[in-house]
RNA sequence: GUGGGUGUAGCUCAGCUGGUUAGAGCACCUGGUUGUGGCCCAGGAGGUCGCCGGUUCAAGUCCGGUCACUCACCCCA
């Protein structure tokens, strides 16, 4: 079973026939989804400069530390295979003026993203997102909408018992003094924390509040709250948000702990989990940037955007039922000599031409075997080319599932399925 | 990077306390009329029991190592 094959490297997947037509549904859904609210697509390199990532993403995030793809190019450019879109889409934005085309810039995209992480359900190195991004708008309802259109979205899946969670960690402002703050609490009981907890201390304090070892949660109980460091615009803004959420009846909880792990993120941050998933149970996440286009050079231009993850959304979906027959056949050629099978050829090209599904035998097997074969397919009609048929210049059709057969003139062949499947 | 679990046919698994040529179901292939499917019946193909080493007269079964997969932590979608 193990011999010397060569297979797929750690923490990548192939997506077998009988899958991917469930990715190809949530492709399909998003993309007429999304071209309702505006969005276009964009679709950026697999690679990008290293640099891109540090600047973007953060210095001292894991992803960048210690999750990326990283090589060096002939040339001495350090390169990485993309961990992130939101990066590489707002480089794009930059380097092509796209904000000159329209005030408000909304961009969408379906991926392969590569992080090198230890996989685990929900969880491998390479995988695939969609999302969006809007660039341009500094206004609530900008927020509302993305985070709404999310939410809906996978809902439209079929997906229950989603979690809409949302937060605002503030301007950069607001996060500064608030941080401040917290390792001042923090500090005092830092000899009770966990390592982990404790190195955070250091290097992002925000993310202790993540925590999700039941003593630090009961630790950090009387921990400050961000909210009350947010400034007023800040406040006005996410209670904007959240009532425009309310009109629209989306149902969110608000989590005030929520902190995401990219540094880029200001103001309102959401994320959508699923209790069907395991430890990695976000199946979307997103939030408000309102520095990341300046900070990689552009002008200062505020954004928002969101991100959901294929796997997981699958994995929350359910067992997808594998079956390697879902092709739609509608004609099975059945061919016995040479004859019949130069006669096949031809028809199942004109046919084909007309826009029907054709199945034909290249195995020379037996008629019993093309039969069975054409079963399996679900054919719904069997087309015999037997030496009787060649002799008449007829062909002999059975209709799969009434069994019922006849005999009819080779050239009334498409004019009498054109009939039967009313093309 | 850390910890746990698992590794027998394409898939799901059985194989009692070590004992002859390693099994089942599903899937696959062929046949059961000379040109006809599904159900049924018969037959067939497919495994160096993850790999290496050790204990033993004897190892799928015990021991050690290794690799792979998987779940969880970290972090994230």
């Amino acid at each position: 079973m193990t011999k010397n094959i060569i297979r797929s490297v750690k923490g990548t997947k192939d997506i077998l026939p009988g899958e991917s037509s469930e990715w190809q549904k949530i492709e399909k859904s998003f993309r007429n989804f999304i071209h309702r609210y505006g969005y276009r697509e964009i679709r950026t390199p697999v690679f990008e400069k290293t640099e891109l990532f540090a600047r973007g993403v953060g210095e001292g995030t894991d992803i960048v530390t210690k999750e990326m793809y990283t090589w060096e190019d002939r040339n001495g450019d350090s390169l990485t295979l993309k961990p992130e879109l939101t990066a590489p889409v707002v480089r794009a934005y930059i380097q092509h003026n796209l904000g000159t085309e329209l005030p408000l810039t909304k961009l969408y995209y379906f991926d392969s993203l590569f992080r090198r992480e230890r996989p685990q359900k929900g969880r491998q190195r390479q995988f695939h997102q969609f999302g969006i991004e809007a660039i341009g708008s500094p206004f609530p309802e900008l927020d509302a909408e993305i985070i709404s259109a999310a939410y809906l979205f996978l809902s439209d899946l079929g997906l229950s018992k989603l979690k809409l969670k949302i937060n605002s960690i503030g301007s950069n402002i607001a996060r500064e003094m608030y941080s401040r703050e917290l390792v001042n609490f923090i500090k005092p009981l830092r000899n009770k924390l966990s390592k982990i907890s404790q190195k955070r201390l250091e290097t992002n304090p925000l993310r202790i509040l993540d925590t999700k070892i039941p003593e630090e949660i009961d630790l950090l109980k009387n921990a400050p709250d961000i909210t009350k460091y947010l400034t007023n615009e800040d406040q006005e803004h996410f209670q904007d948000v959240v009532k425009l959420l309310e009109i629209m009846e989306i149902p969110f909880i608000l989590d005030s702990r929520m902190v995401r792990g990219l540094d880029y993120y200001s103001r309102t941050t959401f994320e959508i989990t699923s209790d069907s998933l395991g430890g990695q149970d976000a199946l979307c996440g997103g939030g408000r940037y309102d520095s990341l286009v300046e900070s990689l050079g552009g002008k200062p231009t505020p954004a928002m955007g969101f991100a959901a993850g294929v796997e997981r959304i699958l994995i929350a979906l359910g067992e997808t039922q594998i079956s390697n027959y879902t092709n739609r056949t509608d004609i099975f050629i059945i061919t016995m000599s040479k004859d019949s099978l130069e006669m096949g050829i031809s028809l199942s090209n004109i046919l084909r031409k007309e826009g029907f599904y054709i199945g034909m035998d290249s195995l020379r097997r037996s008629v019993k075997s093309q039969f069975r074969e054409a079963n399996k397919l679900r054919a719904q009609y069997a087309l015999i080319l037997g030496e009787e048929e060649m002799k008449q210049n007829k062909v002999t059709v059975k209709q799969m599932s009434s069994s019922d057969q006849s005999m009819i003139d080779i050239n009334s062949i498409s004019s009498f399925f054109k009939k039967s499947f009313s093309l």
